[in-house]
RNA sequence: GGGCGAUUAACUCAGGGGUAGAGUGUCUCGGUGACAUCGAGGAAGUCAUUGGUUCAAAUCCAAUAUCGCCCA
């Protein structure tokens, strides 16, 4: 049964958005106009990459993006959301390595640079789009017709300018320098790109002979291949143990070389033996303690990680772990193993290979990250880019402070080649192209020689480092460039502030002279209903594309939106979607009826004749939720917008009004007919408007197909009474009474167990006149939904009734049966004490001689005026009381 | 080790000086002309602990505990 409703729903889903995925497209409303007067509000797409598909972080990411883009859109705004993809040189070149290798034809090296590239871009051509698919699927109303590729002609243009020029400014250099370099993919990596992990492991103690004596230092490593490049020993200068020691030599063991005990203030005293072997070549820490000390450096390693020909000849062509346990075994049998402890440590892991990462000495291009991020931070501080949530932005001071060289150049062939030719001589020429290399080369050489261009491509973050620029076409000045540079805001997740937020912000800074967007959302990383991260090995992945497919992608986004709050992950529960699944259901359903009820907007209404008290409520409260949901959308409080909106058409449109105004509705004659299904109309059409930004393709198809209130909700104006020509009669008064009313004899109904469809009598004595014309002016409804026979006017005190306290005005509610006097007195003295607690709370407030000398007038007041009302519901409470007695 | 955050109803979470809120779940009633993916009505909390500031603290401050995340 559940399984044919639920087919009905996905075919439903599926012309709901195929409707509105059209209309969209036919009507352009996701283009920039450029060449309107509308002020911009541009929003850079984080690029996804071009191997990726569509997760549930880009589904949060995308979504928020799609609500403000969306409602500023409705919002007279010329909208750029700037979409595209990056390259991803690591990921994609690993992708088409791996086809080749299934296919077992050719591995990349025999196939050669060109026809790999070529083999790359055909592999882009036929599945890099479906990213993209899968994000105008969710709805992204990003200008398509702009979307760019980090590859693309135009942004490799902007690509080498920046190269060049930074080159020539100095900020671009090669050194010899210590990288993490990825063994298995022969590549330098960033910093960024190394997972530290926790591992068990063991430090091994080793002997070293010092010469001249019979004694031996002792010291500990966890890493015992790389002593087959030591160079030295270090001791910490104060440590008495070994101070006659330094200056003295130690003959390396196995390898046979003379190093010498220094002192260094990096050996830590109490961590192992206090005495440090030295690799300068393949540890970071080593590295330094090297260069102060001047010692020599050996690098033991080759590209793939086995051993080379600085070792001896036994471990050449080993790996590094090979190579561990034959160290320790030859140590063993020679008698220099000291000892062996257990220890916990911490392992690099490249997050891409997964296979450990060796500090490495390589020559790479850098950029000097640390003049760049300069400007940035000042942008920051000087409030020119703001965080929100602002706690980020000791994220990112921390990271910017203490930042280190960026290395750029990366060992692979897909991706942005360098700009650099080598000379003979080794003399490097950066330029934006060959030619005028060659021209400087020859001025330098006198002659014609052959320039080798460099092998290596740049990261990829430095390219879409280039993106709120590059994608305007810089560096051909143009009208894109002047418009939408620079942009509002930048909506991410905080694990890339590093990666990618910080790499925009110095490179657009130092380019464009401004920071790039004024404000960086940062939203929270989707986990699994317990609180975990998903991960692919945890099997905990939940796919947005399954989601959306069960429960119709508007589903998704309210539910992202909802869960959307600052500064707090989100745990994503399928109950939760269901939830907000429901709700879509709901407005499907209030749809139909104000469908059925032909309830239809006519232009020819005068808005401003509108005088019921029941459409003024319900305008009073659409205006305000506008309201408060604009404000909640511009503070980037998404899960509040949801909220508010969500709970304005369930429990106020839904629950109350179309409630309250059903009779009315089936009554033709009804001279009130005619305003009630105007207005009817009037909300809805506007309820989905502010409901658009979150579900689109429902509220369009309702909007634009189903009701026909207009051509394209998706390019009508948001709510607003001043635009919309209406008058806000602000008195709610009455309805909220009647609701009290209705609410106060359905809960009696409920405890005393009145059938629902049993009719009641009720009776009122002297009350409020205002109450009296209440009841007059809603009759029908109050005798429809409270299931009444008579409600009037009867000095009486009727037996067998039971009281009920509306406001400050008691109702007699006469029972057929014999009621429980005892039982309804207790259920009016619950809430008479109730009260009485409340006011005493109040009164003990009020006589506290503190409070009323040192509260503001406003909170005093406000005690006092709930005193008073309190205190009137008492009275009438008691003397109903008191006539039961 | 440094930094950040969390701790509120059974669950998931809002709120953020003036007596505690939502959704889900739970319990009772309901086959009614939009909707059972529903409606109506209930029950349910020492706002982690301890101090402090304040007329007033769940809310601000400090410490503690527990749990996360990031960086070493």
């Amino acid at each position: 049964m559940t399984t044919d409703k639920n087919k009905d729903d996905n075919s439903l889903n599926k012309i709901i958005e195929d409707y509105s995925t059209d209309i969209w497209f036919k009507n352009n409303i996701s283009e920039a106009k450029i060449n309107s007067k509308e002020k911009p509000l541009v929003i850079m797409m984080p690029p996804p990459n071009v191997t990726g598909s569509l997760h549930i972080g880009h589904a949060l990411n995308m979504t928020l993006q799609d609500v403000i883009v969306r409602y500023w859109r409705m919002k007279d705004k010329d909208v750029l959301w700037q979409p595209g993809t990056d390259h991803a040189g690591i990921a994609t070149q690993m992708v088409v390595e791996k086809q080749l290798l299934e296919e077992g034809s050719i591995n990349r090296i025999k196939l050669g640079r060109e026809n790999f590239i070529q083999r790359v871009w055909d592999w882009k051509e036929k599945s890099g789009g479906t990213i993209v698919n899968q994000l105008k699927r969710l709805g992204a109303s990003a200008d398509w017709s702009r979307e760019r590729f980090t590859l693309d002609e135009g942004l490799s243009k902007a690509v080498i300018e920046v190269f060049v020029s930074l080159y020539n400014e100095g900020l671009i250099y090669r050194d010899k320098r210590l990288v993490n370099w990825d063994t298995q993919l022969e590549t330098a990596i960033s910093d960024l790109e190394v997972i530290q992990k926790e591992k068990k492991g063991y430090y091994w103690h080793f002997k070293y002979p010092i010469i001249g004596t019979k004694k031996h230092i002792i010291v500990a490593t966890t890493r015992p291949e790389t002593m087959l490049g030591d160079t030295c020993v270090a001791v910490h200068p104060s440590d008495s143990r070994y101070k006659n020691l330094v200056g003295k030599k130690v003959l390396l063991p196995l390898v046979n070389r003379e190093i010498e005990i220094i002192a260094d203030e990096y050996a830590d005293p109490v961590k192992g033996t206090g005495a440090v072997k030295i690799t300068p070549a393949h540890d970071f820490n080593d590295f330094q303690v090297g260069k102060r000390h001047n010692i020599a450096i050996i690098n033991i390693m080759n590209n793939n990680g086995t051993l080379n020909e600085n070792v001896p000849k036994k471990y050449q062509g080993l790996s590094m772990l090979e190579a561990r346990d034959q160290v320790v075994k030859d140590m063993d049998s020679i008698g220099l193993l000291d000892s062996i402890e257990e220890t916990i440590h911490i392992v690099p892991y490249g997050d891409r290979s997964e296979s450990v990462i060796e500090p490495y000495l390589t020559d790479q291009w850098f950029v000097d990250a640390k003049k760049l991020s300069i400007p940035a931070i000042e942008a920051v501080k000087s409030g020119q880019t703001k965080f929100v949530p602002k706690s980020w932005e000791n994220t990112f001071f921390d990271w910017m402070y203490n930042i280190e060289p960026w290395c750029i150049s990366r060992q692979l062939w897909w991706g942005h080649r360098i700009p650099a030719w080598h000379g003979p001589d080794g003399h490097i020429f950066v330029d934006k192209n060959e030619s005028i290399a060659k021209e400087k080369a020859l001025k330098k050489y006198g002659r014609d020689v052959n320039l080798k261009r460099d092998p290596d491509v740049l990261d990829t973050w430095f390219s879409s480092g280039l993106w709120p620029f590059s994608t305007l076409g810089w560096p051909e000045k143009n009208l894109a460039l002047d418009k939408y540079y620079p942009g509002d805001v930048l909506i991410t997740g905080f694990d890339i502030i590093f990666f990618w937020v910080a790499r925009m912000m110095m490179l657009s800074i130092h380019f464009m002279k401004k920071t790039p967007f004024k404000e960086v959302y940062v939203h929270a990383l989707v986990r699994d209903s317990k609180g975990n991260k998903m991960s692919k090995s945890k099997g905990n992945v939940v796919d947005p594309l399954i989601l959306m497919d069960k429960y119709g992608t508007d589903s998704i986004r309210f539910s992202l939106t909802a869960l959307a709050t600052q500064g707090r992950d989100i745990k994503l529960a399928e109950d939760r979607i269901i939830g907000y699944r429901n709700f879509i259901t709901k407005v499907l359903n209030a749809s139909r009826f104000i469908e059925i009820n032909e309830c239809r907007y006519d232009k020819n209404f005068d808005l401003k004749a509108i005088n019921l008290p029941v459409s003024n409520w319900i305008i009073n409260l659409l205006y305000e939720t506008a309201k408060n949901v604009s404000k909640d959308i511009e503070a980037y409080r998404f899960n509040e917008a949801a909220n508010k909106i969500y709970q304005f058409v369930w429990h106020n449109f839904c629950d109350w009004y179309l409630e309250i105004v059903k009779p009315n509705l089936l009554n033709e004659e009804n001279i009130i007919n005619k305003e009630i299904k105007n207005v009817t109309a009037f909300v809805f059409s506007k309820i989905l408007a502010i409901l658009h930004p979150i579900i689109p393709f429902n509220t369009e198809y309702l909007y634009s197909n189903v009701h026909k209130f207009g051509n394209v909700l998706a390019i009508s104006k948001w709510p607003d009474s001043k635009i919309d020509n209406i008058i806000l009669r602000k008195d709610n008064k009455e309805i909220e009474w009647i609701i009290n009313f209705i609410s106060e004899i359905r809960s009696l109904r409920s405890l005393l167990n009145i059938p629902a469809k049993s009719l009641i009598n009720i009776y009122y004595k002297s009350i409020d006149s205002n109450y009296v014309k209440y009841i007059t002016n809603n009759k029908d409804v109050l005798y429809r939904i409270s299931k009444i026979e008579n409600l009037k006017h009867s000095d009486e005190n009727i037996s067998n009734a039971a009281q009920i306290l509306v406001n400050d005005a008691i109702f007699q509610v006469a029972l057929k049966g014999v009621i429980n006097i005892e039982e309804e007195l207790n259920r009016l003295n619950r809430d008479l004490t109730k009260m009485k607690n409340d006011i005493s709370f109040i009164n003990n407030k009020l006589s506290n001689e503190n409070f009323t000398s040192r509260a503001p007038k406003e909170v005093i007041d406000e005690q006092i005026n709930k005193k008073e009302i309190l205190g009137n519901r008492i009275t009438k409470l008691e003397a109903a009381i008191n006539k039961l007695k």
